[in-house]
DNA sequence: CTATTGGTCAAATGGTCATTTGAAATATAA
DNA sequence: TTATATTTCAAATGACCATTTGACCAATAG
């Protein structure tokens, strides 16, 4: 038998509110995915908002089931670019479609809605621990909080900056083509620039010392 | 005497614009701003669309005049320090507001509008290619274009995540404040990973080299 | 003074959207 | 079957927006 309205409305509504954002994504291009009518949404959720709601929610119940990528006891380093390697496919790849969620992670970032705070403490925050721990396991043992705390966004800031400045890059550098070897070679160049900034830190920290600046420890 | 309207227009659309976009920004909100109504745009501008296309035309402009960032005759590294700081005042940091065309070129990189292709001729590229200047004076003679532009793109994308992940950093730490040592801390450790990434270069060739990887000179 | 032009105004028009409504269809219970 | 609750539908409503219209005002030229 066919998939209830219901569910046919929340799968038509991941998809459209991952490619255009809440803001953006009309109830019309949804019901329409979904094969009924606007009037649907009013009597399953409500109205847009909360639809919004529980469109998210599923999506995140989904994720907790999906298969996650495995860091598991490789060295640090090598978490960290298996880190790189499968988020750049996966946010800016074009083989391995974004999931959903992330799509939404996406969307909300830049242009958020009330549910980000959800949003943040039951997906980004959980994944944003995982990337401190291992950025964590990189660095001096006295590094302080605020230092962990930056490399963490300087790794994601890279990978990020493919899928924010697409726009922009393409018309810079018309000729590249995202193929999968390229995703990988930026993924390498992320990732060593990554590390060796890690790497720096103790050299850094004499540096800061003798021009007089302070280090707190 | 009172400016024209149709200057008072420019320029309040200007802040509107930069501040929720073309697509967010509502016509009566500029008309409001600039005291008039909004017949006066039919009338200067004829729709919106040009409207915004004379708006960005007039930021050029300004910009074209305004004082630029000196980066004189450093050593490069200074070079790329300083661009980082003034860079990420002017996008992240609160007292320096950024410029209009800086808050466009931002909108525009999320929700690109047809004006867009002016923007990267007129404002971006050349700033793209000062960077890129910087970079590859940093970078051993043999680089290639590849490398020197994902050490550039590597840079900014730090430096604009603290722009576009603003909305998630401030729920993963709320009590971070963007003093202008907080922003000045910031844009030390974005130059130091930068910097430290740009100096590997040699020694990831030599790891890439051993394990089989080519490297094109 | 009168006519013309340039500029401004309040109000109307028409499009897109979310939301509501009441009738129709379908399932479920008696 | 008949009654009742659930679900779907096409059409209406009302908000918000860009754009247009035609009247109105002020300056200037003939």
């Amino acid at each position: 038998m066919r998939k209830s309205t219901r569910t046919r409305l929340i799968e038509a509504a991941l998809e459209v509110f991952g490619e255009r954002g809440y803001h953006n994504a009309t109830i019309q291009q949804i019901v329409r995915r979904a094969g009924t009518n606007v009037a649907a949404i009013n009597y399953h959720f409500g109205d847009k908002a909360q639809f919004y709601g529980e469109v998210v929610s599923h999506a995140l119940n989904l994720d907790r089931d999906a298969e996650r990528i495995d860091l598991g006891d490789e060295p640090p380093e090598e978490q960290l670019r298996t880190f790189v390697f499968w988020f750049l496919h996966h946010v800016v790849g074009m083989h391995k479609p974004s999931s959903s969620l992330e799509k939404i992670h996406i969307q909300e970032m830049v242009n958020p809605s009330p549910i980000l705070d959800t949003l943040v403490d039951a997906f980004i925050r959980p994944n944003h621990m995982k990337r401190r721990a291992i950025v964590a396991g990189l660095l001096p043992d006295d590094a302080t909080e605020e230092e962990i705390r930056h490399h963490c966004f300087s790794v994601i800031g890279q990978c990020l900056h493919y899928k924010f400045a697409r726009p922009v890059m393409d018309r810079l550098y018309a000729d590249i083509e995202y193929t999968e070897d390229y995703v990988n070679a930026l993924a390498e160049h992320i990732a060593n620039v990554s590390l060796a900034g890690i790497r720096a830190v103790p050299h850094q920290r004499l540096v800061a010392a003798r021009s007089g600046r302070a280090h707190q420890s």
